[in-house]
DNA sequence: CTGCCTGCAAATAGTTTGCAAGTTA
DNA sequence: TAACTTGCAAACTATTTGCAGGCAG
């Protein structure tokens, strides 16, 4: 389910320079159905620019953060990187297979027990994140 | 609600050798009411014992994880330390302050949320976090 | 042309590791 | 004493930053 965007467009709505790295950086992003480290970003671009650097993924994936284009996630991966998604209009959580790694995304059902979170605590809720952790069919 | 934790008797239980530097971890960490860093344990102790080192505390919290004595959480904090957390008995989920990161623990209401998801992706359910964000009472 | 962005190199910061000396049982 | 743990220093790895040149608008 590679999301259909474009990426010239998100730029301009969010004021950022329209710059090659960039677009590549989202183009990559929405053909994944997963969240990506910056490295493994890096590695499937440098084929196709061998200009660019490590440092310029990071930083415009922080912009991106910044912008709210894409979200940093609190999985990390084994090598204690940071994982990035785009974030797209439907709200899901992922389902991480300890094994093999494969990450796949559910839905949320969780708004009932959100508002009595907030109730109780006198809290605002203003986002949360869940990931559930097993095996998958062919780890189990 | 610190825990109350006799940490001889853990260290015992899981075959670990009972020393000063991992009683005194054990024993900060079920005092605070909260996940800490590896830093923040290291600072409360060093003034006790000047010759500990942050990587006696890094080494024995990576071995208190693998012995199930302490969870390493997903969420992180602004230095991008982790943050680690004594397991007991009752499983909860943390609601985070995005403003000036209080954490507090709420109860966990996911059971049938979770069962649904096992039969949907034919997973094997194992483990889940949920980290709610959002503006505690006095920041809102 | 003007300011934002990138490549490059070097710095930071969290965490891990090798080893010799010290401690536990 | 034998095995395990710690202090210490140094390495490692992910991420960030300063700067000069490059590119988008």
């Amino acid at each position: 389910m590679a999301i259909n965007l474009s990426s010239t467009k998100l730029l301009d709505e969010k004021g950022l320079l329209k710059t090659n790295q960039r677009k590549e950086i989202l183009n990559i992003m929405s053909l994944e159905d997963k969240p990506l480290t910056a490295k493994s970003i890096y590695n499937k671009l440098k084929n196709r620019n061998p200009h660019l650097k490590l440092s310029t993924v990071y930083r415009n994936l922080n912009i991106f953060a910044e912008k709210d284009i894409v979200r940093k996630l609190n999985i990390r991966n084994d090598s204690n990187e940071n994982l990035f998604e785009l974030i797209i209009k439907d709200h899901h959580h992922h389902l991480v297979c300890m094994k093999c790694g494969e990450i796949k995304d559910i839905k949320c059902l969780l708004d009932d027990y959100l508002k009595e979170i907030e109730d109780n605590n006198n809290y605002l809720i203003k986002d949360h994140r869940l990931t559930v952790y097993g095996l998958c069919e062919d780890c189990k």
